[in-house]
Formats: C-alpha cells, sequence, structure tokens
RNA sequence: GUGGCUGUAGCUCAGUUGGUUAGAGCGUCGGAUUGUGGUUCCGAAAGUCGGGGGUUCAAAUCCCCUCAGUCACCCCA
C-alpha cells in the first residue's frame, strides 16, 4: 500500500483513547462507585445515548444548547447525544415512574457528550456518575445523599476532602426581602465568581449585569462571605434572612442535615456549611452540594448536585421531587493521576506462569485452570521464550506472582511460586487441583 | 465560542542568525545469559519535524491556514 493512501490514526478534541494502564484504575474506581451506590439500595439504569433533540433541548438555558451534540439520524428525525444525566432521567422516571413505584432510588454511570472546548480533566465525552433519590421531599434524602458522598470519597481512598453544603432557600429568602426574586438566577452565577475574582469585583458585576443596587450587592455579599464553623454560619445567617419564611425554612433544613450527617457518624471535617456555593444549574431549589479535595482545590468540584422540586415538568404533570449528585470521574481521576494515587499497572490478573518447557503448555494450562477455579487471575505467556524474558514482561506488566515450573519441577510435582515483589520464591507439591499452590499464592497476595 | 501559549522517535526534550544524511536520555526489541525480572554491557528498530499551502537556491527554523494539547474567559463534572 501506498504510504499516501494510509489514513492518519487520529481522534478528535476532547475525545480520548484509554489504554490499559488507564483503564484499569478507572474500572477499580467505578467498581468502588457501584458498591457505595448499591451499599445504600441504590439501582441501576441506563438510557439510550442518543434521544430525541426535543427531550435534550431547551433545559439548561442557551449555553448548554450551544454544547449539544445535534444533527439528523438516516430518517431525518432530530436527535441528540445526551448531555448529562438529568435530563434523561426525567424523561426516563415521566415514562416508568407509575410502575416503578416511589421513591425512585436509582444510580446512572455512563458517558455524557458537550462540544465545550477543553482543558485539563474537562473532555467533550466523559463519564458521570449520577444517583438520585426522586418521589420524596423528605429531608432524609438530602442527608442521605450528603453520606454517599462521604463514603464514595473514604472508600475511594481520600482523607481530606470537603463537601460544601448550602441551601438555596437561604439566598432565595434574602432576595425575597430585598425585592430581587426575579433576578436570582443572574445573582447567583455573578455571586458564585466570589472565590475567583473577589468581593469588589462580584459587586461591580452585580451591580451592571444583574441591575441590582450598591446596597443591595453589598447584602448579598454580606450573607455569602460569612464564614466559620458550621453552628457559627448558622447563627450569623439567621438574622440575615429574619422575616422571610423562606429563608427561615432554609436555615433549619440546613441545621437539621447538619445534625443528622454528624450523628450518622460523619466527621465534622468532611462537611462545612457554605453560603456562597450558589452555583449548580438552575433546577436546583433547595439543598446543594459540591465537593472539594483539599489538596487540588483548582480543579474545581468533583461531586456536586442538590435537590430539585419538579424534575420531569416538561414531561409529565405529575411532580417528582428529588435529590441526587453526580460524581464527575474523569475530572476525579485527573485529580487522582496529578495526586499520585494511580498504581501503574497494566494487567488485571496478578497471577503469571511462564511458558517454560515448550513441551508442558497442557501443564500451564490446567495449573492455569486450577488458579482461576479459585477466583484468581491467570495469565500464561503465549510463546515458550528465555525464562528471563518472560519474567520481564511479567515485571513491567505488574503481575505479583510467578507460578515457575520446568523439567526439574514436574519430576519432583512441584511448583515454584515466586513472589515478584520480593523475589522470594519457594518450591511446593504441585496436586492435581493445585491446593497447595492456591494457599501459597493467597499467601502472597495478602 | 473568544483570546494567549505549545506541537521534533512510544515518553521527556536538544536542534545556533534558515545551510549537508534531524540528535540525546529513557522506553521498546534482540543478544551477552536456551532455569529467574528490576543492575551492567553490546546491537537494532523506530521520525510524513502535527497536517496543508506559501516565501527561498535551501525551511524543523520565516509567513498563512488547519488539526490537536494547554491556559484564561464562559460554563461546568
Amino acid at each position: 500500500m501506498n504510504k499516501s493512501q494510509l489514513i492518519t490514526p487520529r481522534t478528535l478534541k476532547g475525545f480520548r483513547d484509554y489504554p490499559p494502564e488507564v483503564m484499569i484504575p478507572r474500572e477499580r474506581l467505578i467498581d468502588t462507585v457501584r458498591r457505595v451506590y448499591r451499599s445504600y439500595g441504590f439501582s441501576p439504569i441506563d438510557t439510550p445515548a442518543l434521544e430525541y433533540l426535543e427531550i435534550l433541548a431547551g433545559k439548561g438555558g442557551d449555553e448548554t444548547d450551544k454544547q449539544l451534540y445535534k444533527f439528523q439520524d438516516h430518517g431525518r428525525r432530530w436527535v441528540a447525544l445526551r448531555f448529562d444525566l438529568t435530563v434523561p432521567l426525567a424523561r426516563f422516571a415521566a415514562q416508568h415512574i407509575n410502575r416503578l413505584g416511589m421513591p425512585l432510588k436509582r444510580y446512572h454511570i455512563a458517558a455524557v457528550w458537550r462540544g465545550e472546548n477543553t482543558q485539563r480533566g474537562r473532555y467533550r465525552e466523559f463519564m458521570q456518575c449520577d444517583f438520585d433519590t426522586i418521589g420524596t421531599r423528605s429531608n432524609a434524602a438530602d442527608v442521605e445523599t450528603v453520606l454517599v458522598i462521604h463514603d464514595l470519597f473514604r472508600e475511594i481512598g481520600f482523607s481530606e476532602f470537603t463537601i460544601r453544603i448550602n441551601n438555596r432557600m437561604v439566598l432565595a429568602g434574602l432576595l425575597e426581602r430585598l425585592e430581587l426574586s426575579d433576578r436570582s438566577t443572574a445573582v447567583l452565577r455573578t455571586l458564585d465568581k466570589l472565590a475567583k475574582i473577589g468581593h469588589e469585583r462580584v459587586a461591580e458585576e452585580m451591580v451592571s449585569t444583574a441591575g441590582v443596587t450598591d446596597q443591595q450587592a453589598g447584602q448579598i455579599l454580606q450573607l455569602a462571605e460569612i464564614s466559620g464553623a458550621n453552628d457559627d454560619v448558622l447563627r450569623q445567617i439567621e438574622p440575615l434572612v429574619s422575616g422571610s419564611r423562606t429563608g427561615a425554612e432554609g436555615t433549619a433544613k440546613l441545621k437539621e442535615l447538619l445534625d443528622a450527617v454528624a450523628a450518622a457518624g460523619v466527621q465534622k471535617k468532611y462537611v462545612a456549611l457554605d453560603v456562597s456555593i450558589a452555583r449548580g444549574l438552575d433546577y436546583y431549589t433547595g439543598t446543594v452540594f459540591e465537593t472539594f479535595l483539599d489538596a487540588l482545590p483548582g480543579i474545581g468540584s468533583v461531586c456536586s448536585g442538590g435537590r430539585y422540586d419538579n424534575l420531569a415538568e416538561l414531561y409529565t404533570k405529575q411532580e417528582l421531587p428529588g435529590v441526587g449528585a453526580s460524581l464527575g470521574l474523569d475530572r476525579l481521576l485527573a485529580a487522582m493521576e496529578e495526586l499520585g494515587m494511580i498504581e501503574k499497572i497494566s494487567t488485571p490478573a496478578p497471577v503469571f506462569i511462564p511458558y517454560f518447557d515448550k513441551d508442558r503448555l497442557h501443564d500451564y494450562l490446567k495449573l492455569a485452570a486450577a488458579v482461576r477455579a479459585a477466583g484468581i487471575g491467570v495469565e500464561v505467556f503465549p510463546e515458550p521464550k528465555r525464562l528471563g524474558v518472560q519474567l520481564k514482561y511479567a515485571d513491567r506488566r505488574g503481575f505479583r506472582v510467578a507460578l515457575i515450573a520446568g523439567e526439574d519441577e514436574f519430576r519432583n510435582a512441584t511448583c515454584r511460586v515466586k513472589d515478584l515483589q520480593s523475589a522470594q520464591q519457594q518450591d511446593v507439591p504441585l496436586e492435581t487441583d493445585a491446593e497447595s499452590v492456591i494457599a501459597a499464592v493467597n499467601g502472597i497476595l495478602g
């Protein structure tokens, strides 16, 4: 073939290949996430990647629509790739909730697509791990959401993270008092930049783009800048929203939430009441969550969510309140990579059997089958190359144990079990069911 | 989407005011060593200099376009 006829192998901007050393920690992380979700009774669902455009469009404002991948399919239908997992959940719930019953607790781990500009940890195709409880207004579901987030990060291996919590009703209460309820979206969007651009510029922007007065901006910032221990923050909020039923309710719910989370055994350092957490999509109406890694605040929130009053109002007349959150798997993996939390192994099986004696393939296959039957992954090298070459391969891939058997071992009905990390090896009797070998392997694997 | 920076071997990077056949380290493969990996030594393979066009006797080097990465804005996981 002529060189000029070759097609350049490449991937689209923001779309990536996942080689083994990336995929192995990725799958392990997904396993952990799934385990935590299931431990609270959340059940898995899936929905199609492609939906009718009308289902997905216009749900998150202009910005979202611009990022939507949309096109006409072969039947001339206007279709779009899902942008998040929340809108598909709304459609799913409207369609199936009567059969499934409420409350519905579901998790959904799947790829979503956004045609936006890329950055580190931000891609056009990425995976989200959502969990939601639909069909209850009870604050207990909000509490459980915090507990799930807490368990998630603990199980993944983080000891330094902060779940920042707020309730939209607190700010809504203040805005009500200031008669600014109709500007809430613009106000919240500006307020969200507080940590980034500072008090002065937020105040300016609020006046110029949200159309509030200097005095109103000052009051909003006064509320948002309350900081300190959770109890202090609560105490300081109360006078600022006094007189507003909404504000009082929000404050009460926050207090209730913090007490319950503490009662469930979550250490204080993991949960911070933060009135400046305003961001999140428009549909959040109550509690909102954001989770930051203390070591990498710059990467942004790795798990966000909140409570919404009416998830599926566009698809059904039935009111579906709910609460949930979404773990950004790819952003989290980028963070873990940066923090050196990703082991550099590229084998999913811990045990390696070199193809040592070229006439003994059957024996190696039998041994491998016996070890696998004990639930331990085994790879038999496909070629009878020099032992040194094969061990080098095993070392590079990160195998833990090698089972070496050649002429001498077979004569004595033994197998050499080698710990590849410590380089220690021992000869173990080789029975038909490989019982002793399996015991020795288990000893090394711990 | 707008703007800045970057793009040379699988990886990290050299490459002079434009000037012969584009280099190094690490990695990979083979051998020293057909029964033991991480060390050492020897050897080899591997590059459309991101892609296309232009200027020039001559382009990795200068100009334009484009693709990709990255940073900021925007938005968000």
